[in-house]
RNA sequence: GGGCCAUUAGCUCAGCUGGUAGAGCAGCGGACUUUUAAUCCGAAGCGCGCAGGUUCGAGCCCUGCAUGGCCCA
């Protein structure tokens, strides 16, 4: 680093600045190695180019050396000479350092071994890097290191660059299906008085000047419903939750979902609109709807396999748990190791089969349907099912689940009772249950269409597009402990 | 919260049954005008996570702490 600094005082001494104010560059990378896909070894054109990058690599030969040049698009080798750039221009690149930001001008030609260069013609210094990057050959591996300081990983490890930019090509995919579907996206708050929409913790945060208590928003949905209340029948949020629960290689306390609502759709309908969504996000993200994982290939070609949660319990777990009297259930998860006494009320029983037995089995995308009431204080009742069935979903591949949607509570005195059902849970000790929100209800009293709702993981999807196999490969900055 | 593991040079890692610390890459000096982890020559660089303890002697053994990873709850 002294070496380094040492650099910058002589640079500024020349008089030249190394950290200048602006470079206009006429081409990424890619868009060179595009237009120069098919070159012979040793041909050379007049196409010029103002490249801006990173200097990563260098092989040096005396009057000549070859470097490597990389930006946010890839990497180009430049070749640099001493007859190109003059001796003076020449002998200041050789006291570059790996890792400086550097604008290079040139033109295009193919090296005698084959690879595509831009023979340098002029270049100058953007950003002096006074310290030097990570090894280049084993790169930087320390997972701590890679966390907290992602520049670094950003930098020096390709595959993370592109991880990154798979999962941003996702979100923008996801985004274009809705366009297309006249999808308006909207923002709702994410400081709440209230929080809702899930079963989860809550961060609580406060006002000064209110001196009012806020919770961090565990789910925009109560929010995005009262959008629907008022007419804007198709929206969307794509926007961060947060959950104040323990950090897993598939949850982060910051988290990143898509809720949709869409007027006149039933669960049904919904199941494709997620099979396309999905589809069209991986396939945005990673080019293919085939992806690799864990030796399997799981394909999100539509249409997805459906199945009623008491099916697929009965398939994965070989019980017929809504059929089973509690005793008999309860002894049964004894058998299998579980306690019994851990989730105290049949659905929630019924929620741990689905956890423990069932997602870990569902490779493949596949909808699961049909819930208990007490696990969906929102969703509508399935008809013929006596209330104790919801028209809801949940879509699961590589045992994780994916996606969550229902029928839309619509009559606000079916959701009153559901709030006050939810209510003697809580009195019973269950401490994730809904509070109740007397302002949604007053909106649901204004009429509410019929409306299909869905949300989807963000970050679990592009874990998935992107093979990775923590939620912290595909946050940026994930939490840490 | 429990178990296992890790922490040595800027980075990636060696370091035997305890004897006073090494390699590659990066960096520095030099040679080289078509290299691809370029090559060759040379000179440097390490308070071994922290604090105790055992010992004539600790990177290595013991205890505690810190940070992190993996698995489990």
């Amino acid at each position: 680093m002294a070496d380094r600094r040492a650099k910058l005082d002589a640079l500024r001494a020349d008089g030249i600045d190394p950290f200048p104010a602006r470079y206009e560059r006429s081409a990424t990378v890619a868009a060179v190695a595009e237009a120069h896909a098919s070159l012979e070894p040793g041909a050379e054109t007049d196409s010029h180019y103002r490249l801006m990058g990173r200097l990563m690599g260098r092989r040096g030969h005396g009057k000549a050396m070859f470097c490597d040049l990389v930006d946010h698009t890839g990497q180009l080798q430049l070749m640099v000479t001493l007859d190109g750039l003059g001796e003076d221009s020449y002998g200041r690149f050789r006291d570059l350092d790996l890792g400086d930001w550097i604008g290079v001008e040139g033109v295009a030609i193919c090296s005698r071994r084959g690879e595509l260069s831009l023979r340098a013609q002029g270049w100058e210094l953007l950003g002096k890097a006074i310290r030097p990057l990570p090894e280049k050959f084993h790169g930087l591996t320390d997972v701590e290191t890679r966390l907290r300081r992602r520049y670094l990983d950003l930098a020096v490890n390709e595959e993370t660059r592109e991880r990154f930019l798979a999962r941003s090509r996702l979100v923008s995919g996801i985004r274009r299906v809705l366009e297309e579907q006249d999808f308006v996206e909207v923002e709702t708050p994410m400081l709440q008085p209230l929080y809702g929409g899930a079963a989860a913790r809550p961060f609580v945060t406060h006002h000064n000047e209110l001196d009012a208590d806020l919770y961090l928003r565990i789910a925009p949905e109560l929010y995005l419903k009262r959008l629907v209340v008022g007419g804007l029948d198709r929206v969307y949020e794509i926007g961060r939750n947060f959950r104040n629960e323990g950090i897993s290689y598939k949850h982060n306390p910051e988290f990143s979902s898509l809720e949709a609502y869409a007027a006149g759709m039933g669960y049904r309908q919904v199941m494709e609109l997620t099979e396309q969504l999905v589809h069209a996000a991986v396939v945005a993200a990673v080019g293919t709807a085939q992806v690799e994982r864990d030796g399997a290939t799981i394909d999100f070609t539509p249409p997805w396999r459906r199945m009623t949660l008491r099916e697929a319990i009965i398939e994965h777990a070989g019980i017929d748990a809504f059929e089973l009297g509690d005793d008999e259930l309860a002894s049964w998860l004894r058998d299998q190791g579980s306690d019994p006494d851990d989730h105290p009320w049949r659905a929630q029983r019924i929620d741990h089969l689905l956890d423990r037995f069932v997602e870990p089995k569902l490779v493949d995308p596949v909808f699961i349907h049909d819930y208990p009431v007490e696990l969906s204080p929102f969703a509508k009742a399935a008809p013929g099912s006596d209330g104790r069935i919801v028209e809801r979903f949940e879509a699961f591949a590589a045992g994780m689940e994916l996606a969550n949607a229902f029928s839309e509570i619509n009559d606000p005195d079916e959701q009153r009772q559901r709030f006050l059902q939810q209510r003697q849970l809580a009195e019973a000790g269950d401490e994730l249950t809904e509070q109740l929100d007397e302002d949604y209800l007053r909106a649901l009293e204004y009429g509410m269409p019929p409306c299909g709702g869905l949300g989807i993981g963000i970050d679990r999807l592009a874990m998935l597009a992107t093979g990775a196999s923590s939620i912290r490969e595909v946050i940026l900055f994930p939490a840490r402990r």
